[in-house]
DNA sequence: TTGACACATTCCCTTATGGGTATATGTTTG
DNA sequence: CAAACATATACCCATAAGGGAATGTGTCAA
């Protein structure tokens, strides 16, 4: 099997770089399709391209303004991507932490071969 | 152009839902090759090769344990991805505050009709 | 040293992707 | 109704992906 299609899941749609840009685009508030062209220095099939694909995960919404088409955020589907990250906040501070004794210990051993002999060797 | 490489950031990496189960599993812990292929029930080729993705974005390091490789996570590369996504929390909030809007505003309506005449019209 | 074992890499193949370009659909204006 | 405008779709193309199977590489045991 190929890759799985990115219309499946927030999770891929906020994959592609271009999307996050229209999504963050739009965190300001509607806009039209030709804005985010411009916005994004996109060619307007590309942007509808990804437009559609945002709708399909549900990420973006829209309404019809005579002849253009407003798009609006929709978030909720982003919490699934926030929880499932969220559950590694811990383990990214453990690990700093780790680094953090890491430091301490060297940063004493230093200390400690210093008192030891005071042979200073420049660097 | 084609789709963008997925090696190239975390948000990538963990769009493809198998890499996330292989997270979601060493975050309890080290564990071979060998294990994970066994708990996600995939072959070992692609088990390592879906390492081999996380490796290259940094979700995961390496530790030669005699025959075996032992990987462990590291959650640091996911804080950009969850400080993305973060920045949306409010408007997902928001949102469903709009969504109690207008389920109050409705339950309103309701309430009102029903004391301005009491026809009772079934549904 | 040979063989079993654990894992990484390579090759093949099918498929989804994303950009480009042309075209269809729908709306407003004259 | 025709022309201009705004968007969506269809089609083509090159590429990367991910699974499957085979093979390479390194390690331990006999």
């Amino acid at each position: 099997m190929a890759r799985a299609a990115t219309t499946t899941d927030a999770f891929n749609a906020v994959a592609e770089p271009r999307r996050r840009e229209i999504l963050d685009a739009l965190a300001g508030g509607e806009l039209a399709v030709g804005d985010l062209t411009e916005l994004l220095g996109l060619a307007q099939p590309q942007v509808s391209k990804h437009l559609r694909v945002l709708r399909e995960v549900g990420l973006v919404e829209v309404r019809d303004d005579g002849r253009r088409r407003l798009y609006r955020v929709n978030a909720a589907p982003l919490r699934a991507v926030h929880d499932w990250v969220g559950r590694y906040e811990r383990l990214w501070n453990e690990r700093f932490d780790l680094v953090d004794d890491v430091l301490d210990e060297l940063a004493q051993a230093e200390a400690q071969a210093h008192t030891e002999s005071e042979t200073g060797r420049g660097d």
